[in-house]
DNA sequence: AACATCGGCAACCGCGAAGTG
DNA sequence: CCACTTCGCGGTTGCCGATGT
């Protein structure tokens, strides 16, 4: 892609009472040459003495990145497929921009792909999609940056429907983009008086999935799968909202699903 | 052909958490 | 406790190739 040695920069790093001139920028081959084959007779330990026992003028931040990123052995190539695809809104639904443990259930897969990969394609593919439908997607909704849902204690359930004009996600709706913390509603009522900022865009009150699906008003029971779209793991269990553990499910990233298909 | 704009991606930056003395 | 270091994460930047004019 980019050509080795663009806009390297040295900068300067006390490293040991030394001042080590680090460099910046794109890896050289014999950088990465350097890098890989001391990891593959050395194994992963402390960056810093991986960076400077290996003989790379890099901060060992720079060499972790770069191994994680590219030089990993397990690291797959090539463009997304469908499946991941599919897989990666699921658990974006679920987890946020929580990147690290998304990249976590794809196997190859690291979260700097996946980041960039959903900022790229998919959030523009959901921006689209916002404009063909009638449920309100502003452009914070897909991305949650501002917002990190699942984080603890009492929760607002806001969502966003996936449907129509998603190309191949079209069968996937309707989807919860996201589950966000709300401090200021103890527990995990649901209700207009909330003060959240995400309520105002879309309360479960006002979702257009809950008008469409049944009675949920009164708090009460929403099937999982039909929630967070995470299939047949736990197709059919009944999912009170105020006793679903967050933080548990967050810890357990078990307990979500894994990609089932092998890397090529 | 030359220039402008866009999109993808590698890498950096800053912050918080965890570990250590 | 406190200070310091290291690690890991998410957000952001900026380069370069592709595409459009």
């Amino acid at each position: 892609m980019r050509k080795p040695e663009h806009n390297v920069v040295m900068v300067k790093e006390k490293v040991s009472n030394v001042k080590a001139k680090l460099r910046k920028g794109l890896w050289s081959p014999e950088e990465d040459e350097k890098l890989m084959n001391y990891m593959v007779t050395n194994g992963q330990g402390c960056w810093s003495d991986i960076a400077r026992n290996a003989g790379l003028q890099r901060c060992g931040k720079s060499c972790r990145l770069r191994w994680i990123n590219y030089l990993r052995p397990d690291l797959k190539r090539g463009a997304f497929s469908p499946q991941e695809e599919h897989l990666i809104i699921h658990l974006h639904s679920i987890l946020g921009n929580r990147w690290s443990q998304i990249a976590a259930r794809l196997p190859g897969r690291t979260d700097n792909e996946i980041k960039n990969f959903w900022n790229s394609t998919i959030k523009k593919r959901l921006k689209n999609a916002g404009t063909t439908t009638t449920a309100s997607l502003s452009p914070n909704n897909s991305d949650s940056s501002a917002h990190h849902p699942l984080k603890a204690g009492g929760a607002t359930v806001f969502m966003q429907e996936y449907e129509g004009g998603l190309g191949d996600y079209g069968a996937m709706e309707p989807y919860v983009l996201g589950l966000e913390n709300d401090l200021s509603v103890p527990g995990l009522e649901v209700n207009n008086n909330t003060t959240s900022n995400y309520d105002k865009n879309i309360s479960v009150n006002d979702a257009h999935y809950l008008s469409n699906n049944n009675n949920n008003n009164d708090h009460g029971s929403i099937k999982v799968e039909e929630l967070v779209g995470v299939g047949n793991h736990w197709q059919g269990e009944t999912f009170k909202m105020g006793e679903l553990d967050w933080e548990g499910l967050l810890a357990n990233v078990s307990s979500l699903p894994y990609l089932d298909f092998h890397l090529q």
